[in-house]
DNA sequence: AAGGCAGAAATTGTATACGATTTCGCAGGA
DNA sequence: TCCTGCGAAATCGTATACAATTTCTGCCTT
């Protein structure tokens, strides 16, 4: 028996369940509260937030496209391990599109969006001043994609989610140092840059920026650890 | 009841019954065999594969992500239909990708590539020559994605699949006129700048040639026929 | 004791049943 | 004639049941 938790319809308004659960799923990937190789059994999934499988296949399946989680027939969905490659081709296609997105940002920046990007800087110094690394990493994905936003371009905003996603989870995996994240004060170059109105400049900053953050990752093959032991055999 | 047509598990001897469907329908879309607007309902593409909704359900939310079709809440699947400034900005998107990725792959060909994309060339043609418009614009997508490929970037090779797929769908909205499509010996030139190795001149050539198709576009809202007055009004 | 092979348990894949929402048709009134 | 409102039909959303497949367990053999 499903029963429903408190709210009989969620809170906020909406209708799509699966929609929901995929977010917040999503949102635990990025904040690395679930981790590469990760099980996520769609009886438990079901059973967390109250819903069926059906909505949660759903959920997945979604996760899935967007290459947060890999469906292995009949096994299940486990949350993905990127490869090298992977990573690697990753950021060559970040570093492909976020510089020249940056630049066309710098044309259209406006007070309330100076602002906006201002306070997201300050919420990111906040939560690695506190050593929420989780919420950190989260809002610098978001920092990037508020840029592709400014730059008036959803589509590719949208890639540019699909990749900062991927981009969370290859982190998860590859990064040198679980300590000390990146307080590399590049957004705030960046920022800088963008409310002089300099495109090129940003551009500059944006591509560096992404290179900075490559070389601070280990692509070596993961090591075999707890839960890849079995896996690194089949 | 559900009874299965002639093929018992499908002839390609793999499982995956409802990624055949949603290859089927995109095959079909991408050909304009079905075109936007139009309503793909649960029961009645059930009933042409022989699965049950579950299955369809499965497939229609894998095109939906693709961006091929719109799911109305409680009112079904319909093909979708781009607007102007999405079908502007998806060009935008591949104008940003495709020259550099073009450029990449001058400096990766090898004699079996070549070959590869020099026969692809002569089934669009051959496509074109049979008046078979359909699949000569699959040919022709395809043949980007090769490009992609041959660059050895999988990644950017699925972002532009999924950019030439939609790309396939403006096609049928905003194309000029249906008769002459594009016999404009553009990837005759592409293969010819990538057969000398001359990445400079590949990715000008892609530039040039992702400008004409935009220019060949017929950018304003569409016309409210048929189907769409309806969706004019809601 | 180690390896391998049933049989059982667990998990996913698919179909179907039922409830919720929208849409369509038709009767009634302005 | 046109609009309005109610009921029926159609269609989608979700839960559940059952089938298919994998994984685990324990006994048997070597």
């Amino acid at each position: 028996m499903q029963q429903r938790p408190k709210f009989p319809q969620m809170p906020n308004g909406k209708g799509p369940r699966a929609a929901q659960i995929a977010a917040r799923l999503t949102e635990a990937i990025h904040e690395h509260r679930i981790t590469p190789g990760m099980k996520l059994s769609e009886d438990e999934v079901g059973e967390i937030f109250g819903v069926s499988r059906t909505v949660v296949r759903t959920a997945l399946q979604v996760l899935s496209h967007e290459h947060l989680v890999t469906i292995a027939p009949h096994r299940g969905a486990f949350v993905a391990k990127p490869t090298p490659r992977e990573a690697r081709e990753v950021f060559e296609a970040r570093a492909l599109i976020e510089p020249r997105t940056a630049h066309s940002a710098a044309g259209r920046m406006t007070e309330d969006r100076l602002k906006l990007l201002q306070t997201h800087i300050a919420d990111e110094h906040t939560a690695l001043a506190e050593g929420d690394i989780g919420r950190a990493l989260k809002l610098s994905g978001q920092f990037h994609i508020e840029i592709a936003h400014i730059a008036d371009q959803a589509i590719i905003a949208d890639l540019l989610r699909q990749l900062i996603s991927r981009s969370s989870l290859i982190i998860a995996v590859y990064w040198r140092r679980r300590s000390a994240v990146c307080e590399s004060h590049a957004h705030d170059a960046l920022v800088g840059a963008l409310a002089k109105g300099d495109g090129v400049l940003a551009e500059e900053v944006m591509k560096g920026h992404l290179v900075d953050l490559l070389s601070l990752l280990d692509l070596q093959e993961p090591q075999t650890s707890a839960t890849s032991l079995r896996e690194a055999l089949s």
